[in-house]
RNA sequence: GCCGGAGUGGCGGAACUGGCAUACGCGAUCGACUCAAAAUCGAUUGCCCUUGCGGGCUUGUGGGUUCGAAUCCCACCUCCGGCACCA
């Protein structure tokens, strides 16, 4: 019998399973729809096709194929879609270099992943692909805005914004990195500008709170997301400012240190600091200040072991527990985007307060006592962060902090100076793009009625052909002038499109529905279809997608929810994040000369071999080393395992009886299933399989050698699915 | 600073609910086959002492609970990841 060839039977059963398209499954009630099976939805991250794919890509795929092939097995109806999220950056900048349109670059990448994902036996069901930058698919993402556009989740607003000069666009927050451009590194810099937003933080508590509806997420991953969220329980309570005659509301996590309030800060980019200082000798000073810190970029504004800085307004406000007045001043550790913009400052009690108050030789009063009563009565131990007794705050003196917190907020909210008060570090999601390949907000702007939505019937906005796609401050789009004139569909007079583009993100948090009904085109799917298939039972991707893709997605989910289009509230009931491949202990990259080319390796050793050495090299959510030599490892197992199998195939099948080789294999069969079934372990039931096969020839006369093989043949399928099925074929 | 995760042979790692620590793979040593090499097959391989028989030690460190601890508890050390002037 010939030895183990894995060029010839993996081509010889890549293409017995696209003549039979042995994966696709129909939808409940079509042709080929099996109710009696549960569904298991098994979904990879989809692909951003720039290039080729990597070894990292590789990986993913061969997690959830594994998965995707043991469902199977174990009697799962398994949807396992691929598609592409085809719209972004690196296509448009090639664009920019190279003149090259940036749909010729991308579906020559798109060629190429398909071309992989066959030839690494992938087993994709190709009826439901998709790439989000074809009108089919882009027309519903508009559509889906404009549901959210009409229930007022999408708005448009002029707000100071993250701007990255180098890409001349907008970035969301969650693209900023350490104050640069999460794409090119250049440092951002704020700008005013009209931008669409989606109302995520309407959504921050379920955001939070429907963490219980996930089956099994990465302890990190949630916790990442609960830290992006930042909730803060607190106070709202307002200061007067008499000379002005205006109320500045504080957000504060401590209204029980209100006693120990001493002065008052305002962000540089408070709107009423202009007011304030009008006319007065302190005004010329503080737009000096202002001015500066505009000029400031976030990173060297939030420098950690940064002096504090700030001017004296020559105001002051009252504080509402004790009727004093306090001076008001203007610093940069005040931030305008979180809770008011304004801070009451207790020094006693908080440490950047203190540092401020040192500076500025300000009163520094302690109202809580530390629990040792040696440093209670003076200035030792502060800023003390703790609890204890309160002192110096009037009728409360005595009182636990804790106890005295809630009465403090009540007794305000009774006065009408305070209340209770949440807070988030969520913000809104900014998807507006000033650039050319994304899909186009589908909005039009008319001197007569405003912002217009585009009816649906209208839809796509399809994407015109352009010249020039460097941008300019506003989107090379607006350079279409042709495309830009339109009709205003409420009033006919002559108007003019949205020329921004959404933000990626968009396209890819909803395309895991899409899959349920991916050929609709009267809607984005049918409801009863996409609530039969999700949510998806097992998500698979990187980490670095732990925040932004996996948060919008999960947005995006429960407002399509709420708009009647879907059940579920939580789109991944499991995730995996799976682990980077490095190699010689650094990332790979080009300029490091460290780079896998998966072609390479499985031209010469076949697909089986490299998705299995992937798996086998460590635990799938941990970073693991690529060694050549760890691979020849699987190569020869997977030599040994052909070898076995030829040489048990002609014997006779009977009942083996109890013998050791006949309980090695039950005893296998429970811990594969159970590793991969109930604990998601993917390294460890290959190593059990290894063990058996190892068992069966040292014990070629066991009489359960035949039962044995056929055992770890169906085994390890899952993992090594062309030579599982040519052995198959030869038992 | 806050939050999360992890420390097991020469290396990657296994050990599920407290029950034979080091499965499986890599590497290494010896042997078989070969003119030779590769491939393959077999044996050995946690550490220390011992020619041998055998003995002692071992899951980051120190303590504790338990008949029994890599696993549970307490304290500490180290590494990795996320967030961070968020009031």
């Amino acid at each position: 019998m010939a030895g183990y060839e894995p060029k010839e039977i993996e081509g010889k059963w890549q293409r017995i399973w696209a003549e039979e398209k042995t994966w696709e499954v129909a939808n409940p009630g079509q042709p080929g729809s099996d109710p009696s099976k549960p569904k298991a939805y098994v979904l990879e991250m989809l692909p951003y096709p720039s290039g080729e794919p990597h070894v990292g890509h590789l990986k993913c795929y061969a997690v959830g194929d594994a998965i995707a092939h043991f469902r199977r097995r174990h009697g799962f109806e398994v949807i396992h879609p691929m598609g592409y999220d085809s719209f972004g950056l690196p296509a448009e900048n090639n664009a920019i270099k190279t003149g090259e349109p940036p749909r010729v670059a991308t579906e020559r990448s798109i060629a190429s992943f398909q071309r992989q994902f066959r030839e690494w036996g992938i087993s994709i069901d190709w009826s439901r692909e998709l790439a989000t930058h074809t009108p089919e698919y882009y027309r519903w993402t508009q559509w889906i805005f404009l549901q959210l556009f009409e229930r007022g989740l999408a708005y448009r607003t002029e707000a100071p914004v993250q701007w990255c000069p180098k890409d001349a666009t907008v970035l969301a927050n969650e693209q900023v990195v350490d104050g640069r451009c999460e794409r090119c590194g250049t440092e951002v810099v704020q700008r005013n500008l009209e931008q669409w937003f989606f109302r995520t933080t309407d959504y921050a508590d379920r955001l939070l709170s429907d963490f219980e509806l996930l089956e099994s997420w990465p302890e990190h991953v949630i916790t990442m997301q609960r830290n992006w969220i930042g909730r803060s329980e607190g106070a709202e309570v307002t200061f007067r400012c008499e000379e002005v005659e205006l109320d500045f509301p504080v957000f504060t996590t401590r209204p029980d240190t209100l006693f120990g309030a001493t002065f008052f800060v305002l962000a540089p980019e408070h709107p009423e600091l202009g007011r304030l200082v009008a006319g007065t000798p302190a005004e010329d000073e503080v737009r000096e200040y202002v001015n500066r810190v505009g000029r400031e970029s976030a990173e060297e504004r939030g420098a950690e072991d940064r002096e504090k800085t700030g001017v004296p307004l020559g105001r002051s406000v009252v504080n509402p527990v004790n009727g004093e007045s306090i001076p008001m001043f203007v610093a940069d550790y005040v931030l305008m985007e979180y809770g008011t913009g304004a801070i009451m400052a207790v020094p006693g009690h908080d440490s950047r307060d203190y540092e401020f108050a040192q500076k500025f030789d300000l009163p520094i009063v302690r109202v809580i006592e530390g629990s040792d009563p040696e440093e209670a009565r003076d200035d030792v131990g502060l800023p003390y962060a703790g609890d204890g007794p309160m002192i110096g705050s009037g009728r409360f003196d005595g009182q636990h902090n804790r106890e005295a917190y809630e009465e403090i907020v009540a007794w305000l909210e009774s006065d009408g100076r305070g209340e209770p008060a949440v807070n988030y570090r969520l913000r809104d999601w900014l998807v507006s793009r000033q650039r050319y390949w994304g899909a186009p907000i589908p909005v039009v702007y008319c001197d007569e009625c405003g912002i217009v939505p585009v009816p649906a019937e209208q839809l796509p906005v399809e994407l015109p052909e352009i010249e020039d796609y460097a941008p300019q401050g506003k989107s090379p789009l607006a350079a279409a002038e042709d495309w830009v004139a339109t009709e205003c569909p409420r009033c006919g007079a002559a108007a003019r499109r949205e020329t921004d583009t959404m933000d990626t993100f968009v396209d890819s948090s909803w395309y895991f529905i899409r899959y349920a009904d991916p050929h609709n085109d009267e809607a984005p799917f049918d409801r009863q279809i996409a609530d039969y298939w999700l949510p998806v039972n097992q998500y698979i991707g990187g980490i670095e997608h732990a925040i932004l893709h996996l948060m919008y997605a999960r947005f995006l989910t429960k407002a399509l929810a709420d708009v009647g289009q879907l059940a579920v509230q939580e789109p991944f009931a499991n995730l995996f994040a799976q682990g980077m491949i490095t190699r010689d202990g650094a990332k790979m990259s080009k300029s490091k000369g460290n780079v896998i080319v998966p072609d390479e390796y499985i031209e010469r050793y076949g697909a089986d071999a490299c998705r299995m050495y992937l798996l086998f090299i460590g635990p799938v959510e941990q970073d693991a080393e690529w060694q050549d030599a760890g691979f020849e490892g699987i190569v020869r197992f997977l030599h040994r395992l052909w070898r076995v199998s030829m040489d048990h195939a002609g014997d006779p099948e009977v009942e083996p009886g109890d013998t050791p080789l006949a309980r090695k294999a039950h005893a296998t069969i429970d811990k594969v299933t159970d590793d991969i079934g109930r604990r998601f372990s993917l390294n460890t039931p290959i190593a059990a399989v290894m063990e058996l096969v190892n068992e069966i020839s040292r014990n070629p006369e066991d009489p359960a050698a035949r039962l044995a093989t056929e055992t770890a043949v169906s085994l390890i399928q899952p993992y090594a699915s062309h030579i599982a099925e040519e052995l198959w074929e030869h038992l």
